[in-house]
DNA sequence: GCATATACTTCGAAATATGAACTATTCAAG
DNA sequence: CTTGAATAGTTCATATTTCGAAGTATATGC
């Protein structure tokens, strides 16, 4: 039953292996953060690890490539649930900053730890293994970061 | 606007480091799907790539993570559309095979090297890089097959 | 000031995913 | 055989998630 079909991707450009390969790690991920005994959604889980640091909610709409009514309810449960609070941004009394409590901290901590455990389980990857598709991922990212906002919000 | 944090996330576990990169390489895939002038939802996508081969629905199910239901549902929207037929597994009659008619055919030639194309656009990766990366996603891929799919599935 | 753009919110609709109960078929045991 | 348990897939009603258009408040340019 447990289905094969290494032999097959193999023949496949490396640009789609890759793609296969980035979509089953991300539902393997997706699948695991439900599994774990925290009561946050995806989405939400999410926004706390973006969240190192106060951020605007804009910033966030763009940087999780979403749409800023999305960002406000995730923020709402997320505020609802005491792990962060709004305050205004004094540069632009129009935005918002959403800063992690205390509490939300604690759970911030939480999550990154156990997202480096699911990550390895996952994947399966050695240490080394595992630096170098962190550094190949990390360049992927900025390209994304770089290029891809603008077509991502619609103007 | 494009904010950058790149500095922050070198500060984090290569693992964490590593699932930020899929996650963005993910969301922008899928947006970049969004934007292809093809009539298919997501899963619609995903499983026209998946079935190079006649496959079960069981073995599709496993395959992408997800729920006997919702293979039911995708697959009656391509079987609809025009992209695949059902026939009966002869080596057991309870079970269907997803088989893509021409249409079908020609349709995952025309996903398959847009997703090339999209990967190659999204990750800014040369051709050497993009081969490495995707030498690591296979393993990860392969992983997640061999060990994943138990846990996935709910007995 | 006035017009326009931006940051976020509201809220109702649309898309998606899920699980429990069901049908049909297989398999194993007697 | 035939009976009972297991398996493959389906149905359908529900829950969850996402989105987008219209609205409020603030900022910016002329």
């Amino acid at each position: 039953m447990t289905y094969d079909d290494s032999a097959l991707i193999r023949r496949l450009s490396p640009e789609v292996q890759a793609m296969m390969g980035v979509y089953a790690l991300y539902w393997k991920l997706e699948e695991s953060f439900d599994a774990l005994e925290v009561e946050l959604s995806h989405q939400e889980c999410h926004m706390m690890v973006k969240l190192e640091r106060p951020k605007r909610m804009g910033v966030l709409a763009a940087d999780m490539l979403t749409v800023p009514s999305t960002i406000t309810s995730t923020a709402d449960a997320l505020e609802k649930a005491g792990y962060l609070t709004r305050q205004r941004d004094p540069e632009d009394r129009r935005a918002w900053l959403l800063v992690l409590t205390d509490k939300g901290n604690e759970m911030r901590q939480v999550l990154m730890s156990e997202a480096g455990d699911l990550f390895r389980r996952a994947s399966g990857l050695d240490a080394e293994e595992t630096a170098e598709f962190a550094r190949l991922a990390r360049k992927i990212r900025e390209n994304i970061m770089k290029t891809g906002i603008p077509e991502g919000l619609k103007k």
